[in-house]
DNA sequence: GTCTATACGTCGATAGAC
DNA sequence: GTCTATCGACGTATAGAC
């Protein structure tokens, strides 16, 4: 009765990995890598912070199997090419956007471990490149594949890191315009 | 003759503050915000550990007085419009490229501090949107002025954290022509 | 097999003696 | 101005109780 935490905790073992990973989830998301201790992530889960290594190995995998990616962009990238930048923009900023931008934010301030700026290089290339350089047409398919990839990294970092209001406040329609024609200029080559 | 360190040491006074400064801003650059120890910079400078929060407050002060983002892009933002894009691309890799990688990568990954963040921000309004957004013509043009800023933003992401290799082994005139007329596309609206 | 208790080494930062 | 001693918090590890 003098526990200090609102989620499941002890007596049935697997859930209380579950709650450590539900918990690490939301702060990582809220307050980032650097920010979110060990100790907190167990408080929340209602934990003991050795339970946290016993059952991620440390802080990194955890944040590793936790945080990860899950932007499903298979829809925009395998449509029409001639619409493929202004899609690319609407399905980023339309499509559970807050989950997007927490990743990003994230994941990108944790590329300081050498661990999560692989998962992220990967993720970039598993979800925009692979599927977009052979697509491509006229010279140098891939080198413009990732040069998209590169624009839609400066639209989430207007977005989720320096929080650009003017962008934030910006109607859709208006970004994927704008936006949208810019990439598409780099897919038309 | 006990000392372990390279640099000046005790005597003078304030240029061991001056020591102290030139050891962060390596460290910073090379290593990052987190991995870059109050200890590991002292022992670098040939100082104490206590010094260098004495000369400069805190990490974080010592971080943003040291790793200041001193980018000047005013003779391409006064430029003419109708090359401004490629001018700027070709701007950002070829003068002094990697003192702006290494403060880009610095800088973003330590964006969980609140004074970081708004420095970067301010940074970037006045590298890139306050000369530029005046100048657009057509609707929007301060939005306009900061999605350009998003693109630099997304191909130093390219360049600086994921070290992008086809991008960083492409000529610059590639770059200049392909990456720069995608960002033309936002200059002339 | 879970979990608790405890500990180790390092971190940023401070207080106070030289 | 500089250094010594120390603080509380951190990530991590382990020994041993349930």
């Amino acid at each position: 009765m003098t526990e200090a935490a609102a989620s499941p905790r002890s007596g049935s073992g697997a859930l209380t990995k579950e709650a450590i990973g539900t918990a690490a989830r939301r702060l990582f998301a809220r307050q980032g890598y650097a920010a979110t201790s060990v100790r907190a992530i167990a408080a929340e889960a209602g934990a003991d912070p050795a339970l946290v290594i016993r059952h991620f190995g440390s802080k990194e995998r955890l944040f590793l199997e936790t945080v990860a990616i899950e932007g499903r962009f298979d829809h925009v990238t395998k449509g029409p090419l001639e619409s493929l930048g202004p899609r690319l923009v609407e399905s980023l900023l339309t499509e559970a956007p807050e989950i997007t931008f927490s990743t990003w934010r994230a994941m990108l301030r944790a590329t300081d471990s050498d661990l999560v700026r692989s998962r992220l290089i990967a993720a970039m290339e598993e979800m925009f490149i692979e599927p977009l350089a052979p697509r491509l047409q006229g010279p140098h398919p891939e080198l413009r594949a990732r040069l998209v990839a590169a624009a839609i990294s400066g639209l989430l970092d207007a977005v989720a890191i320096l929080a650009d209001r003017l962008i934030l406040e910006a109607s859709v329609e208006q970004l994927v315009d704008l936006y949208g024609r810019s990439i598409q200029a780099l897919v038309d080559g």
